[in-house]
DNA sequence: TCTGGGGTCCTAGGACCC
DNA sequence: TCTGGGGTCCTAGGACCC
């Protein structure tokens, strides 16, 4: 059985390479060739690493005090994260990539998928460059664009692009041999179980896959399963998804810094968390009518007893509030807390959001509602202004001796002057 | 001593109803 | 006392993504 790709659509991926450590490199030149590594929250783990850190064999997601020998071997430069510096930085990149195509999607902090249909395709690589190009030099971070029909294939076209010196991959024609050449665990859309499924039936890289049956991949997996395979054949499956949509669920929760044993800690905890995520809901213009707590001790202590439980709220009245919301998340944290055990993060999520203006029926809500308004109102002015938890409530806790590890902050901020890198003439 | 955080989607199975 | 079949809706948990 043979498939072919004869599609006209062209999906290109542009990806940043190595985002978070690229964005280090732009304010820190003296780092520019040197292993650089940015770590996670709490510096636990290692999620983002340079090319030269790749090489000396740190690997993605491990702990960092199993590599703190390699680290200060090698003189490897360590950065705790600096979201809004990401943050900030891909807003400018994606603004660049809107202007080559207004079909887009916004995939992550650091890819997005363009629609560059209109394209030809003797020119389409050239205009992958273009792209490339353009990021570089208007924003200092680097790229890799990988283009093709379908997002997955557009995937395996990026993923190869890395390794490229070029750095712009242009997938169409006889591209069987890549895909022999794609290992299975690569293949987005199959993860750690997908993958042992596979190689476990002989399919141990892509072109197995595109060429596996409809009816054993419907059978042994699931629709999206299904839908992998069709892509890799070139036939779309997975839309793109040009229309920004809110999301349905929104989860702030954070590691300690050191483990929690009271209650009181907790509930300073979760309250932070509790006011964090319903100030991001209100910007969205969202309600929520359910919040789960949960908490946490260690699941690699081997040392102590594990315990983890959760528990969920149902609210009778769809909320924003972040006084009310408070409320209920510490009356479920007192349900689930239990004495004696060494507690290692705690989480809030408010799911079944909605917009705002979706109003509910209830007598009551007008006057209540008008009145939290004005009151959430002026403090998400107030923290916009002079910093998150500029304004807070007295249970979330001041000086907490539980506060998250970030000993490795470049501080940079990019609405100041001082971070810019100096040049002496 | 030290192992992130925030999402989405799918499915199996339970609850409930007729 | 024992026992059908079919349908919908909801949720928890799993798998996946970055």
């Amino acid at each position: 059985m043979s498939f072919t790709n004869n599609s006209k659509n062209k999906i290109a991926l542009i990806d940043c390479n190595s985002f978070y450590v690229s964005c280090e490199r732009l304010f820190n030149p003296k780092i520019q060739n040197m292993p650089v590594v940015v770590l996670s929250n709490n510096d636990g783990c290692v999620i983002s690493r340079s090319i030269e850190a790749k090489k000396i064999g740190i690997k993605m997601g491990e702990p960092y005090f199993k590599v703190k020998d390699l680290v200060k071997k090698n003189n490897v430069q360590i950065f705790s994260s600096n979201y809004s510096l990401y943050g900030d930085l891909s807003r400018r990149v994606m603004r660049i990539l809107k202007g080559f195509s207004d079909k887009i999607e916004i995939y992550s902090i650091d890819e997005a998928f363009l629609d560059l249909s209109y394209v030809k395709d003797d020119q389409v690589k050239e205009y992958g460059k273009k792209i490339r190009d353009l990021v570089l030099k208007w924003t200092g971070i680097p790229t890799s664009v990988g283009i093709s029909s379908t997002k997955t294939l557009s995937k395996i076209a990026n993923h190869i692009a890395k390794k490229n010196e070029e750095g712009v991959i242009f997938l169409k024609d006889n591209i069987d041999n890549t895909l022999r050449n794609f290992d299975i665990a690569d293949v987005w859309g199959v993860g750690k179980q997908l993958s042992k499924l596979y190689k476990k039936n002989g399919i141990d890289n892509a072109y197995n896959l595109k060429n596996i049956s409809n009816t054993w991949v419907k059978k042994s997996t699931n629709v999206l399963g299904a839908k992998t395979v069709m892509e890799l054949r070139g036939t779309a499956c997975i839309n793109l998804e040009t229309q920004e949509t809110k999301r349905k669920s929104c989860c702030v929760s954070r590691s300690f810094g050191k483990k929690v044993e009271s209650l009181e800690k907790l509930r300073e905890s979760v309250t932070t968390h509790c006011l964090n995520a319903a100030e991001k809901i209100r910007t969205d213009k969202q309600t929520t009518r359910a919040i789960t707590v949960f908490i946490r001790t260690s699941p690699f202590d081997k040392n102590r007893k594990y315990y983890s439980n959760s528990i969920t709220i149902d609210l009778p009245v769809a909320t924003s509030n972040s006084l009310e919301l408070v409320k209920e998340a510490i009356k479920g944290l007192i349900k689930i807390y239990r004495y004696g055990y060494f507690y290692q993060k705690t989480g809030i999520i408010l799911s079944k959001l909605n917009d705002s203006c979706e109003k509910e029926f209830n007598l009551l809500a007008p006057i209540m509602e008008n009145r939290s308004h004005t009151l959430m109102k002026a403090i998400d002015f107030t923290n916009a202004k002079y910093g998150r938890n500029a304004i807070s409530i007295a249970q979330a806790g001041v000086n907490n001796s539980w506060k998250m590890r970030r000993e490795h902050s470049s501080k940079i901020d990019t609405a100041s002057f001082d971070s810019l890198p100096k040049i002496s003439v």
